[in-house]
DNA sequence: GCTACATTACTGACCAGTCAGTCAGTTCGT
DNA sequence: ACGAACTGACTGACTGGTCAGTAATGTAGC
């Protein structure tokens, strides 16, 4: 059962979905949807035109199997991750954020932010999806270790929501970015996505805490600070 | 030399380029690019298709034009506005970026983010333009006052223009996510964009300082802060 | 093992629809 | 009458989707 000379003309009926299915992602990412011809998805997963329309009825339901394989890989993947937390809130949070961002930045996941930005407004029925699915249980899941925080006096009495854009928008901001500009000029930023992470946690948390840190002067370092002491539970 | 009767016809050849501009915004924000047909841009300017051509050579100078426009407006209104600071570094940053986003957020230059982040890869000269003009000198402008403000003490001596993206990316992200998403479901949040901005400069700033503020719990009332006391300038 | 027939996976020429761009012609002001 | 501003039918190129056909694989009978 060895997979070498498999022939030229290969069934391989198994594999052919996710194929096409990543092929069409990089494609729509790089090119957009409407820009990319069904047969390049075709060609770079190394069928023809017709085999594709054996697997997906049509060019928007292509769109949209990407969009809920990504999504829904990366949401089950985040939900298994968060739900053993330990330490303060502030560290909580910071480290909850921090590798649930790089797993994504780092992986084609990132690519689906830049084509929800792009295509929503042409597939309205993807905004429901999306919101339902992602949005919604992202911030409520943010939202609540930060009102918990809050309760506990941690944290000062902000407007959550507000603030769970500022610690989550940059980096879905450069998620985009990284598909979209980031792709065509060697912009400056982004040497080290982790530099970035850490302080931008660093920066939001700190302004958060109720009970200043006064933690001296933490140079930007490559060592990731581990998050300094911060407050307990109960004032 | 009063204008009213200058006769239809005649007035109508300088009204016609921004008219033609205006809608053509709209029509790439709402629709993307490729998927708006250039007689619809011509239909809601008023006019025939035959006469688009007129004015611009081809769908793709009309796209330029476009930006171009709403860049060089943007670029000129932020230069004139920025260069009397006064106070604190910590009050002028917050000043400047706030007024600034507001302006932005509530005018159709919002709208060219998205523009941009749909665009450039299929437009790469867009992308060296956009760079040049508008990333580069605005990272410069806010990453200066930042690197002073540490100069002078009153900051914490961080990675410039990692902070330069805490602060500056939620903002882009909002106006990106008003004409995507935003514009498809009744999200949640942004109720009030002033709310946002102000807690958000806010707490990134906070986070920013070197000697905490203590303030003790600036609760997100709707009356601007006005911001706070803050540091002095020489310690 | 070999041959004949059936099934499955895949192909690519083709069709019908769409749209950027053109240009001969119309309208209007002077 | 003249020309500047404008029009919209037309064309040629392109692409989503179809389908009749081809090749690989499975299997039944010998």
């Amino acid at each position: 059962m060895n997979l070498p000379a498999h022939s030229l003309r290969q069934r391989r009926k198994e594999a052919r979905p996710q194929e096409l299915l990543d092929a069409a992602l990089e494609l729509f990412v790089e090119k957009g949807f409407a820009t990319t011809r069904i047969e390049e998805v075709a060609d770079r997963a190394g069928v023809s035109k017709g085999t594709l329309y054996l697997y997906y009825p049509s060019k928007e339901e292509l769109l949209k199997a990407v969009i809920r394989e990504q999504l829904s890989h990366q949401i089950q993947a985040g939900a298994e991750e968060v739900h053993q937390h330990t330490g303060s809130h502030a560290d909580l949070l910071r480290n909850m954020l921090a590798s649930w961002w790089l797993r994504v930045f780092n992986s084609p996941a990132a690519g689906v932010f830049k084509l929800i930005v792009t295509e929503v407004r042409n597939f309205p029925d993807i905004a429901d999806y999306y919101v339902r699915e992602v949005i919604a249980p992202g911030s409520r899941l943010v939202g609540g270790v930060l009102q918990r925080g809050i309760d506990a006096g941690e944290f000062r009495p902000v407007d959550v929501e507000a603030a769970v854009h500022s610690l989550l928008l940059p980096m879905v901001m450069l998620c985009v970015n990284k598909h979209s500009l980031g792709a065509c000029v060697v912009t400056d930023s982004l040497a080290n996505p982790e530099v970035f992470v850490h302080q931008h946690m660093d920066l939001v948390v700190t302004g958060l805490l109720a009970r200043p840190a006064r933690r001296p002067a933490p140079r930007p370092s490559l060592a990731k600070p581990k998050s300094a002491r911060s407050g307990s539970k109960r004032p």
